[in-house]
DNA sequence: GTGAAAGCGCTAACAC
DNA sequence: GTGTTAGCGCTTTCAC
């Protein structure tokens, strides 16, 4: 029983004679025998692991994206790893090279911040490489995007014809991707309905529960509020709720709320909470099958998959007393 | 400028000239070169990285520990990963083989199943190895626990204080310390108050929001339903809020409710759920602090350490109309 | 069909 | 102080 002949019958290679085969197996069994994937790894140049970098590890949104992902990547023998960013570029762009030097296999990536320097040039280090609703300029890799423009359309266009004329928005900084897009289709149907964008009413920041808490305490407490606020984030919505809970504003009596993503709180709120929503799992897998696809064919050109989101209604947008609207509208 | 010289200065390590060592460190700026960490992995038989397995990735409560042990290992050179066990006991041994395959220097487990055979044996073939509110027979690892006791004892006092005489629990299967002993608890508890302990207000299942959701129709839909649950996980308090909201039953003028970890459903509802509270974010960073430890002195004892809960009444819990009070009670 | 041997990129023991 | 060399465990030619 030679080592080569072994290591020929482990990986199921063909002219082995079938009684070796066999010997080995029983013998790698008993032994318990598993190999050093670092050595396999430095010899093949292939880890058979995929990370997946994201900004916040503790947001539910990814951990549901991940999930996803994971599953679509282990029935083809894959592992992924969900690396934490902590919202830092320069944490980040470590992290990425940290995973490249681990020759992980593949790449999923929610970058922090799309316009960090030498981001695209990181990604094309990795045999595979998806860019998870995010935009980075110079990058020729595979995407999975979110039509946020959908979403927030609809929602806009259904505060309007509650009556609503100062409808406000907290979004996240310029350096995602869903950010730009959603304030760009919040300002554009604003202008469809012919109501003028006031910068007063738009809020931006980090990505966290803190941002939405101070920029729904600013926004309410302006000499004109707002009568419904859009929170373009999860996380922004938790803060945005949790100042209006603090100031003892009724929703949605007093202001009209809109949360983007669905989660626990937005569902089972009584009565749940309006929301721009889109399909998270759909996101991950797709992702995970750009990702094999590259691996399998590594010259295929990049491909860019747009999926939808929409809006629901429910009970937390009421009719205001505006221009538009005469009659009461049931919600 | 050789080849072990290159290796000595990148490794900081000392004897060797300051004019040499500034060219090499100047060279290797210029190539951007970046060590190849699976030839050192193979060479050193460490890897810098810790893994985290958790039964379920997208639950928030594993996502808020894995972010505050990241913090704490990475400024130690520690890269965490996360690894999804999806629940399931036999994926989650391959997993976690895989991870030492991989040469993982540590692993913090919260086991789908601490029952699984052969687990113990797992974990002790790694440097280092942590377990997380588990308690696994035989093993002699290091432990993070949670005193479940504490605040389910207190709930379950808190809701007898308020005249509930029918009080329910919803929990895990016996799989997990977690659910094991938050029932003892239930039970010691009740039988401390005079109470008898009825097993037709007790169900037990997997830790999921279906679960939840079919207990709390079960136990709601019974000819003598419960004043008051406490569904022993968040994943499962989803499930009976989903369900009490289905059935139109008033929280908390027709049912008390109680969770246990806080989230931002229970945090941010109005008004919020009672919640059996802990620190999750200690628990995270603990249990890195136990494998740092370990790592960096491989035979000191093992560790359990141990870090409470509390109840917290807010507003889902409201006096019964039982035996024990006469008198209505101020929330 | 099987074995011997080279080499992946790195570190560490040993010579100089 | 610096260079030479062996070897970590695996896969993969290349002989036989």
């Amino acid at each position: 029983v030679s080592i080569s002949t072994a290591s020929r019958v482990l990986n199921a290679q063909p002219f082995v004679k079938n009684e070796v085969r066999e010997r080995v197996l029983a013998a790698s069994k008993v032994l318990g025998y598993r190999p050093d994937l670092a050595a396999r790894t430095m010899r093949t140049g292939t880890s058979g692991a995929v990370g997946f970098v994201v900004s916040d590890i503790a947001n539910p949104m990814f951990a549901t994206i991940a999930k996803a992902a994971d599953s679509a990547l282990s029935p083809h023998g894959y592992a992924l790893f969900v690396a934490n960013s902590a919202n830092d570029p320069v944490h980040e762009t470590e992290l990425i090279a940290t995973l490249r030097q681990r020759r992980l296999d593949g790449l999923i990536v929610a970058a922090a911040d799309e316009r960090t320097p030498g981001l695209a040039e990181q990604m094309s280090a990795f045999p595979a490489a998806v860019l998870l609703d995010r935009d980075v300029p110079g990058a020729r890799s595979d995407a999975v995007l979110s039509d946020h423009a959908l979403g927030i359309g609809a929602a806009v266009r259904h505060l309007f014809r509650l009556g609503h004329r100062r409808i406000a928005i907290v979004a996240g900084s310029r350096g995602q991707r869903a950010s730009l897009t959603r304030l760009d289709a919040y300002r554009a149907t604003l202008l469809e309905l012919g109501l003028s964008y006031d910068e007063l009413l738009v809020r931006a920041g980090e990505l966290s529960p803190k941002t939405g808490d101070l920029a729904a305490r600013q926004l309410l407490g302006a000499r004109r509020p707002p009568t419904a606020i859009i929170a373009g984030n999860n996380q922004l919505f938790t803060g945005v709720l949790s100042a209006v809970r603090a100031l003892g504003i009724k929703v949605p009596a007093a202001v009209s709320l809109v949360a983007c993503d669905e989660t626990d709180l937005t569902a089972l709120h009584d009565p749940p909470f309006d929301v721009v929503g889109r399909d998270l799992a759909e996101l991950g897998r797709t992702a995970a099958q750009l990702l094999l696809a590259r691996l399998q064919s590594p010259e295929r050109p990049p491909t860019r998959l747009v999926l939808p989101t929409w809006f629901e209604a429910r009970g937390s947008s009421a009719p205001s007393g505006g221009l538009g609207t005469k009659g009461r509208i049931e919600p």
